[in-house]
RNA sequence: GCGAGCGUGGCGGAAACGGCAGACGCGCUGGGUUUAGGUCCCAGUGGGGUUCACACCCCGUGGGGGUUCAAGUCCCCCCGCUCGCACCA
């Protein structure tokens, strides 16, 4: 450093105090002490909403990509007048504690706070301008009371239920998974392979909203991506349901069973029944017979990986001695039970058309069952392709086609054949048209002790009795045993007998001992953040109303389903039950991309972990912040490996250096800038301003800090004789009003240095002189045959011959224009083209 | 297998509407300042050809075809990569 040179750009001097003062000062807040957000009237709000983050340790580059990307939003949102509710809090329940206590002895809340407490300063020494007045926890009693509360609305609205069902049971984290937590038939947290196991566990209704869920899908502005993700999660379809039976045969009676398909107009090609293993009418008619049991044992073992990869046989099927009779042909058909059909979709029994279904056909082919054919396949016009043959088919067709050996449905195209023989099943009886999802409802009970305890008593007498509001929360002892085999809170000695039965008194009844998944309490902390301290209701209504949906939801893409699903789920509900208005919750939603290091993701064992404090260490956190958004647009991926702290560290230099000088100069007279130069600058100045202003609108920050990059080079170019001087002073203000939405702390300070009393993120967003932007001269580009031959700098609107006299006019063009002319075509104040002949 | 998205210099990435491809930055090369290194400042930087030089010419946005005066951008086919879903009847 040299000793009395300027003084230079010490970020690590400015940014903690102002971080500091930011946080205890609750600047960013938009709330009076203990109230609702400031909710004046004629304002015009928007809900920015960040996802909380969970508290297993520091925050990761992750985080701060995120939280930069929606702060740089934020404060730009609230210098364009708007007023912004931005709150933050913590994803604070879940397994990561518990695993922490387990193995290290840790109390799974003081380790959850700690957490917190590092992210939190990590969060402020960023300057994220989050309203620190509306701080939740999850993991706090004033907030999973309310959660409870949630619980038991859905109850009471029968949206909420216990049953016991095949459920996913992850051996290692040693509890059950919704269906969204399995990824590749493994838990999605602890990798392993899930079981499948009957228990008795809690579920919301999330399949009464199927058709809603997938609707408003086409009103809200999500990624298209994230959209078809959820279309393919619900999985609509639509087909019937029909009524077989099963063959009589003498002693037993026949039983019905209903199948679901979305092919009705196949049933002619009906050859055979399948089954799933554990359907009701197979164990009923099994019941005792060994083999069968053994198929079922063996079947049950299988992990959805084996039964996916194909490996170890594809399909296991068992031959039932029993027959199904088809309702069309009355023909009796064999029946199987098969591991491809699954006992929780549809109705867990289906016709088998291997003609027209590759799994049926794949499983004709390896028993040696009958392929029959009754359809055709048609082209676009329905004119015949070609005939099909079930010795030489090799895969099932499943197009357009027109029916044969269907009886009275032969000749029909096969849409219509469909129409027809629902309204004939219809009329006789037989079952019903049908939609169908694969959506299932959403199994949320848990038996891990770090979670809101299910707010349900278990009577002898009463059966399951939700716990009365008042005597909410129900809360979790602090003194578990995390060392014990299974559930802490089950094995712990008093707590779940402290409750009598609430409608009857009776002492010997249990609490629930289960408790809700994260995914519950991160469904509605968005709702709970217009009010956090609030102690007789989750939120008030009239907020709710005022500021839902959230205006601008950013976050990561891994929650396409989950998360955005419940949440848009338990807002419909809440709808339902009146305590909200809005359909949806998060209007618009911004999946950023990911921070990533030499093409793989960032951890600990990769050895190639870069945390933010490495960073704002050495160059602080405008630098990062910079540095982030400058890489890419805000959707796309970041490599470390390929961005550079230093460029956008030498350019903040620049910014300090040119702005300190001009402070020096103007108080030190130093040479005004000259007239064309100030023109110049003026002009670099609004287009800066209309530039940058653009791209902030469409978030791209990237573009953005070019534009400012530019704006800098040209107060560089002006001030290289030791210029100052007010058109230089406009130039940095402009500059530093529209970085600091990026850099907030260096542009403040900057901001004081020039003078100004108040913080620079108080500024209105700057507004360009648009005159300056109109100039009298325009270059244009002269092309012969679409190449570029030359440029002609002319009159702005000039006249089209005007422009094309001074195209041919000019020397490089001229060369070029020894051919027939035979069309010329200008675009005005752009481009001359003169397509020539050769 | 199905669905969606993406392919632009050595690198990250720019180019509403079809209208100068490569903005801005990194890196690299050369020069200046400095005792030196770093910092800072200046110039150059898609590939090829050609010229003493100013210039000039050709090629170029994964590959091939098409529409157009004009294509990174629109249409068709192919290749490659990434991400979802995946026995859902």
């Amino acid at each position: 450093m040299t000793e009395d040179g300027p003084e230079r750009y010490d970020p690590l001097a400015i940014e903690p105090s102002i971080a500091q003062r930011w946080y205890e000062q609750r600047t960013y807040s938009l709330r009076p002490p203990a109230g609702e957000p400031n909710d004046e009237q004629d304002v015009e709000r928007f809900y920015a909403l960040t996802m909380f983050p969970y508290p297993s340790g520091d925050l990761h580059m992750g985080h701060a990509e995120i939280f930069t990307i929606h702060d740089a939003l934020v404060r730009h949102l609230r210098m364009t007048g708007r007023r912004v509710l931005n709150p933050i809090g913590w994803d604070a329940f879940g397994l990561p504690a518990e695993n922490a206590a387990r193995n290290r002895g840790a109390d799974p809340k003081a380790w959850t706070y700690a957490n917190i407490e590092e992210q939190r300063s990590t969060i402020v020494r960023l300057g994220y301008s989050f309203d620190w007045e509306t701080v939740l926890y999850t993991c706090d009693p004033s907030y999973y009371r309310w959660t409870q509360w949630l619980f038991l609305e859905l109850y009471d609205a029968g949206l909420a239920y216990r049953r016991e069902a095949l459920v996913n049971w992850d051996p290692v984290d040693q509890t059950v998974l919704a269906n969204e937590q399995v990824v590749d038939g493994r838990g999605e947290r602890s990798g392993a392979v899930v079981q499948r196991v009957p228990r008795t566990q809690w579920f919301f209704r999330i399949t009464d909203y199927a058709d809603e869920l997938l609707e408003g899908l086409d009103d809200i502005d999500w990624p298209e991506r994230v959209k078809n993700s959820q279309r393919a999660w619900i999985g609509r379809s639509e087909g019937a349901e029909i009524t077989f039976k099963t063959a009589g045969d003498g002693d037993q009676p026949a039983d019905e069973i209903l199948v679901y398909t979305t092919r009705p107009d196949t049933i002619f090609g009906a050859t055979y029944f399948v089954f799933a293993p554990e359907h009701p009418i197979v164990t009923e008619r099994m019941e005792g017979d060994e083999d069968y049991a053994a198929f079922l044992e063996e079947v049950s073992h299988r992990s959805e990986i084996e039964r996916q990869s194909g490996e170890g046989g594809g399909k296991r099927g068992y031959r039932l001695p029993f027959r199904v009779v088809n309702p069309f042909t009355n023909e009796e058909i064999p029946a199987f039970a098969a591991d491809y059909v699954l006992m929780d979709y549809g109705t867990g029994a289906i016709m088998a058309v291997p003609v027209g279904d590759q799994r049926d056909f794949e499983f004709a082919r390896q028993q040696g069952l009958e392929i029959r054919v009754i359809i055709h396949p048609t082209g676009p016009d329905g004119e015949l392709l070609e005939e099909l043959d079930a010795d030489t088919m090799t895969e099932a067709y499943t197009g357009p086609g027109v029916m044969v050996n269907s009886g009275a449905y032969d000749g029909l195209p096969w849409d219509e054949a469909k129409e027809r023989i629902i309204a004939d099943v219809e009329s006789k009886g037989w079952g019903t048209e049908r939609v169908n999802t694969r959506l299932r409802d959403w199994l949320v009970s848990r038996q891990r002790s770090w979670g809101p305890p299910i707010p349900i008593v278990h009577c002898v007498e009463c059966g399951e009795v939700p716990v009365p509001l008042e005597q909410l929360p129900v809360e979790l002892p602090d003194d578990l045993d995390f060392q014990v085999q299974g559930s802490p809170l089950d094995q712990h000695p008093t707590w779940k007998h402290e409750a009598d039965c609430p409608q009857c008194g009776d002492p010997r009844a249990t609490r629930d001992i289960d408790t809700l998944d994260t995914f519950v309490d991160s469904s509605w902390y968005f709702l709970r953040y217009l009010s956090p301290e609030a102690e007789d209701r989750a939120w008030p209504p009239d907020a709710a109303n005022r500021w839902l949906p959230v205006d601008q939801y950013t976050g990561g893409v891994e929650h396409a389903v989950l998360h955005l699903l419940y949440s848009r789920f338990v807002v419909k509900a809440m709808r339902d039950r009146g305590h909200l208005r809005a359909d949806e919750p998060f209007q618009a939603l911004l999946n950023q991309g990911q921070v990533i290091m030499d093409g793989a993701s960032m951890s600990k064992s990769k050895g190639n972990l870069v945390v933010p404090g490495e960073v704002y260490d050495t160059y602080g956190a405008d630098t990062l912040r910079g540095t982030m958004l400058f890489a890419s647009a805000p959707e796309d991926d970041i490599d470390w490996a390929d961005v550079s702290p230093t460029g956008m560290y030498k350019w903040l230099s620049r910014v300090w250096r040119l702005t300190i000088a001009e402070v020096d100069g103007a108080t030190g007279a130093g040479p005004a800038v000259s007239e064309v130069v100030a023109t110049a600058l003026r002009r670099a100045t609004a287009e800066a301003i209309v530039g940058a202003s653009q791209d902030y609108d469409a978030r791209k920050y990237n573009t953005a800090i070019a534009k400012l990059m530019t704006l800098t080079n040209a107060v560089l170019d002006a001030t290289r004789g030791g210029e100052s001087g007010p058109p230089v002073r406009e130039a940095l203000e402009a500059l530093l009003t529209l970085l600091a939405p990026v850099c907030p702390f260096v542009t403040d300070e900057l901001w004081q240095r020039l003078g100004h009393e108040g913080s620079v993120h108080d500024q209105s967003w700057p507004v360009a002189d648009t005159s300056l932007l109109v100039q009298d001269e325009v270059q244009m580009v002269v092309q012969v045959n679409g190449k570029v031959r030359g440029r002609i700098t002319i009159a702005t609107d000039a006249a089209q011959s005007a422009v094309e006299a001074a195209a041919r006019a000019n020397e490089a063009v001229a060369g070029h224009l020894e051919g027939e002319v035979l069309k010329v075509i200008v675009i005005p104040n752009k481009l001359v083209n003169f397509v020539v002949r050769d």
